[in-house]
DNA sequence: TCTTTTTTGAGAGTCACTACCAATTGATGT
DNA sequence: ACATCAATTGGTAGTGACTCTCAAAAAAGA
């Protein structure tokens, strides 16, 4: 079993038997941040949440919290997912459809993501500040186009194109684009259907050649 | 022939012979603060200009540079194309595939723009800067779905659905995405070709079902 | 235990942006 | 031309997100 925990390491990681104190410290501080800011956010809003306030919560210094984040967006906002698309895209068949394999993975990455309560409760606090709070939302865009630009170096190369080639850089963009509204078709409409279904339908909209 | 002219106000607008000298000096302002900020940004980049200097340049206090533009990434980005699109949008004929229906909309907007070498200048310009600086980009993207829920909503009434729909929120936004992508690859990599023809290129694909 | 390296906290500074108030300036009626 | 009213402007004092720098504290390693 592949280690899917791409979230925040819940279980100690057995392949690494032991790390350094300094190591686990940096783990446990890097939490503490995020958990107050989670729950700061949810208590007096995204913007009346001060990063004093969060680091006053967490018992570090307003310093520390910006030297673990490079922005306050970015607390919200882990990019954990992007090595592990990656991975799992390099693992499908050769000749697949880029389509198919993105919406393989999806359905690789999202499944197991979802099952875990915390994992789950966790993405649908990110979405709602996603939905809700302009600057995150922003920064989520510019991290999808990252983690696009990943992928489509993949494609392009199990494709025969370059990384930059028009082709790619539109599939990535309208792929990310499709997923990015079933999540906020998620969680401001319908956060208790399954979101791996409405990726589908969006992904299919694409498909069909927006032919709507 | 219609009012085509959606930038700065070159022509003095024949249909109201003279407006108020307070009318006139606010357009001055708006334009002194835009020339001088675009200047600045070219002369030293984006973020080593405060909006200090964009003030002094153009002769006005800094209040004033934030009274006529809530951010300074809007000194940048001006949404006048949203209301020229959605009145184009709505003047096409009702039947016709939406798709279709967006892509004729841009080809009368962008020729009148491409064909004006001041508007076209500003285009360039505007771009680069969406292209090189994250800020700027971030507020493309936000100012893109905010027209796109605007189209959306005059796609949904055409079609028989609501603006919330699904498959009208993954339209608008693989459209938008497309459209973004033609217009980076232009600024970026062939500047000299015909945008609209990359438009055309990048719609194609959407139309083909991204199967690429 | 002693030394080296990493991590932290604290202070000062920059810049975008907001709220407010007083002074200026254009519009309007007589 | 003049007085009055309304809109526009400039200045001042904040707030809050960040950056830089440096000395103190804490962990790693010998």
């Amino acid at each position: 079993m592949p280690d899917n925990d791409v979230m925040s390491p819940r279980t100690p990681d057995a392949t690494a038997p032991r790390a350094g104190l300094r190591e686990r410290k940096k783990i446990q501080t890097r939490l503490a941040i995020r958990e107050s800011a989670f729950r700061l956010f949810a208590e007096h809003g995204y913007d009346a949440t001060p990063v004093d306030r969060i680091a006053a919560d967490a018992d570090v210094s307003p310093s520390t919290v910006f030297r673990y984040f490079p922005t306050k967006e970015d607390i919200v906002l882990t990019d954990e997912y992007d090595d592990v698309m990656a991975d799992k895209l390099r693992a499908r068949p050769e000749g697949e459809a880029p389509l198919v394999s993105v919406r393989m993975v999806l359905h690789e990455l999202f499944s197991t993501v979802l099952n875990d309560p915390a994992q789950r409760a966790e993405l649908v606090l990110r979405e709602q500040l996603v939905r809700d709070v302009p600057a995150i939302r922003a920064r989520a865009h510019e991290s999808f186009s990252l983690t696009g630009r990943l992928l489509g170096g993949i494609i392009a190369s199990r494709t025969g194109r370059t990384a930059d080639a028009l082709e790619v850089r539109v599939f990535t963009a309208a792929v990310f684009a499709a997923i990015h509204e079933a999540t906020m078709f998620w969680v401001e409409k319908a956060p208790d259907e399954d979101l791996l279904v409405l990726i589908d339908r969006s992904l299919r909209i694409l498909t069909r050649g927006l032919a709507i």
